[in-house]
DNA sequence: TGTGAATTTAATGTCAGACATTTAAAGTCC
DNA sequence: GGACTTTAAATGTCTGACATTAAATTCACA
């Protein structure tokens, strides 16, 4: 693991590949300790700092975590599945943010996925998580709530019915779909109308989970996507309308 | 955002959330030119290694790019769909590889999902798409080939049949699903027999794209879900039968 | 006056050495 | 033998310097 060619370009790059490489090829395992920096130094005939920057690119990305003292050092991390998901949610969120992806596509996105562990989730699901379900329903019926918290409560909704799959993986998989529609979402405006709508698609979808019908949740989540979706064009055409010639109805471009 | 508190731990960690924040905030563009290295030592009163370990951090997660002379710097990076590809890539295969998730969790999601875009693609695959999943049939119908061979091009053919959704966010958010489980695939022997079962089910599903019936992707690969999850089963069992005692039936864990 | 080569400059990349801080283990005193 | 002190090893940070890169500027020369 000790390949260092002479290119003089980005020597922590190199050294983070190397050790990264290393993890994944399974030569340096869970819990195990990396030398020191002073040691890793000497091995790759670079300076500490040098070294630092590499380890520090690593730690970026939960591979290994650092530990002070006498007996501390680097040492591989086990990514954790809370880990694992806020890298999801990061990197969905920005990846979104940053490619002008219409809210169509994310959304027909998102909702694809969460049918996926309708079934799942329909025969899976716990008492539990159909609690949870039905709370979160009552939370958005009652009248003060802001959009924000609204919208907040839609994902926790959602959240349940995907954790009900009892797949931790499809979880992980989701949760940045999910989550990172939240800030698309936040830039509607619903009416009470709009709302009374949604808690009615989501009250069939719980029914259909408290009755373990995997095929009327999944109706339920393609109605619901049906409904998001007219809900957001007409709220992006009322708004290109009130203001044409502003191309930018939000940071997360908008068509086109 | 020249928050830092006193708090005397991990500083290049919180000069490396700070600039993150700004970045997913809004308060820094992409393309924006962050200042110096020198310049942000100063306005977090820290010295510039701290401050290159924070960037280094940013780099890592290619929320950053550097470049060196006179215009040089800092910039905030377009996060691309092949960048969020690898890091969605890297972090589920890690985490599979890590967790002891087991063959059958795994590839249950890995179906669910790909089922999750099996109409769309049905719909809007093109010729193209079609033809790269012929192609890939044919390669795997060859006699010589190995193990690794045939998984690779069994990935490359659901890959296919994935982008076929049109969806890059969807494609985004399988890409993980579906490479990180090449690994597992991997320890998996196929027999002669196997793969023609496997080819069979291929051809159905790639004709079912053919016709554009979606109903019939999906069942294609709600039976391959089954015949890959049975011919799982008596590989681990055979396995374990041989040598009773070792209990990683899944871990995947570099065998020792 | 225009163009190409040489110089300047500003930035990152790297290095060396030092000190501060943390933490566990070894050692010491009662 | 237990509680306290000392020690050592490691990361975290700082200072200052030099190397390298690449764009901008200057300047000589046709």
């Amino acid at each position: 693991m000790k390949i260092d060619p002479s290119n003089p370009a980005d020597l922590s790059a190199q050294i983070a590949t190397a050790i990264r490489d290393a993890i994944v090829g399974g030569r340096l395992i869970v819990d195990q300790r990396l030398p020191s920096e002073a040691e890793l130094a000497e091995q790759f005939e670079v300076s500490r700092p040098t070294v630092r920057e590499a380890l520090k690119r690593l730690a970026a990305q939960s591979l290994i975590r650092t530990q002070r003292g006498a007996t501390g050092g680097a040492f591989v991390n086990r990514l954790s599945f809370p880990d694992a998901y806020d890298q999801q949610i990061t990197t969905s969120t920005l990846l979104l943010s940053m490619n002008a992806v219409s809210f169509e596509t994310a959304c027909e996105a998102r909702y694809a996925l969460e049918r996926a562990c309708a079934p799942l989730s329909a025969k899976r699901r716990t008492a539990d998580h159909l609690a949870t379900m039905r709370a979160e329903i009552h939370r958005q019926a009652q009248p003060g709530l802001t959009d924000e918290a609204f919208c907040a409560s839609d994902v926790a909704f959602h959240r349940a019915l995907v954790d009900g799959a009892a797949n931790p993986v499809l979880s992980y998989q989701l949760a940045g779909a999910v989550e990172a529609m939240q800030p698309l979402m936040n830039m509607i405006t619903f009416t009470a109308r709009d709302r009374a709508r949604i808690v009615a698609l989501h009250e069939d979808i719980a029914n259909a989970a408290e009755e373990r019908d995997g095929m009327a949740v999944t109706a339920g989540l393609s109605a619901l996507e049906a409904e998001t979706q007219e809900l957001a064009q007409s709220v992006f055409a009322a708004r290109s309308a009130r203001s044409t010639g502003k191309n930018e109805a939000s940071g997360l471009g908008p068509e086109k």
